[in-house]
DNA sequence: CCTGTGCATTGACTTGGGTTAAGAAATGAA
DNA sequence: TTCATTTCTTAACCCAAGTCAATGCACAGG
């Protein structure tokens, strides 16, 4: 697979990129394949990287008593920026791949030099930032709005990829309830 | 009361600021007070400004079947990006004073022309937008992962001045129960 | 093929928030 | 101060999610 027109492949959603453009693309970035369960980031460890999923599937989840809590899933053309790497502290939560995934890695030294060389990009950026932002916040509202029967209503009605690649028991922990919830609301509807 | 020291006071919190840069500080954005209840944005309107809370205090709802449902409070040096601001597309939410306020308000334009004059605050900008998003991304975390009881602890430790300054059944809606609930938590709490 | 492991379902019971309704306490205006 | 309104508390009852435990089911490895 040309991994490579992944990222290029992302980058024109965004804006039209010159051939030139296109060839630094291909040459900034690392990109790789992880397998199932690969770990990108572990609590405890300071982020080194930010991510892109360009194929695949992330999943950002905290350990509580020993149980994993699910935050967020990340899919095709996801950006991810852990807090860890921002503040660079010790993150309090992992990063794993649910699935086999191909993932661009950034640094901040790479993401500088590639600022520097190349400020049209800029405002693209700053857009994306500012559209996951509000992604985001609505995400929390709605979340806090509904009951866990509501979200998972929604949740296959906006997200139904989801439902068939992801474990169930992952599923109910990211609405924030117990797989056995999950169980009698799935029976509940669909009989 | 002179509220344009209240917003030199802001930008000061992130980097240091000329006499000439305070000027233009002083004379770039629109500060205004509002009075208790006074509503800056309404669900349906396009938002023409964003806000950066000086003194007082903003919420955010929601109002669902006649119920509003409390997103955010904003107090001193908290700005305000609403998301209809970003993608000028009608309101969900509402914006509504609290508290009489003292608030500076920007345009997409004020914002463009002050960055044109003056690049060096545009890594500020950036950083503020950075740890906004983190903070927000946690805030999000913990109410996921918390019991309404546990989230009403972190609430009095991490904000005891809003326990103070907004009436309990606001602090309900917050917390994401209803009033009777949240007085049935204080009383096993602190009883 | 059988077996083990991990995942999903079901049932009985507990718990805590929602609902409804009433009344108490605080606040503000006349 | 008095009265009205808003806010907070309490009680009884309901319901959905949590808990604990057993069972079913599918898939992988031997």
């Amino acid at each position: 697979m040309n991994t490579d027109n992944l990222l290029v492949a992302y980058f024109s959603q965004y804006m039209d990129l010159s051939p030139e453009e296109i060839e630094v693309i291909k040459n900034t970035d690392i990109i790789r394949e992880y397998a199932k369960n690969t770990v990108l980031l572990e609590a405890g460890q300071v982020a080194k990287n930010c991510f892109l999923v360009l194929k695949g599937c992330v999943r950002r989840y905290y350990i509580q008593d020993g149980e994993e809590r699910i935050m967020d899933f990340y899919t095709e053309n996801d950006p991810i920026t852990p807090a860890s790497y921002v503040s660079q502290t010790p993150s309090e939560y992992y990063l794993s791949c649910v699935e086999p995934s191909v993932i661009s890695s950034g640094t901040d030294e790479s993401t500088q030099e590639f600022i520097a060389k190349f400020p049209q990009f800029v405002p693209m950026f700053i857009k994306i930032g500012d559209q996951l932002s509000v992604k985001k916040q609505l995400s929390f509202d709605n979340f806090k709005n509904q009951s866990p029967e509501d979200r998972y209503q929604q949740l296959v009605a906006s997200r139904p990829d989801l439902i068939n690649r992801v474990p169930q028991y992952m599923i109910a922990s990211y609405l924030g309830i117990k797989p056995e919830s999950l169980s009698r609301i799935r029976k509940r509807l669909f009989s």
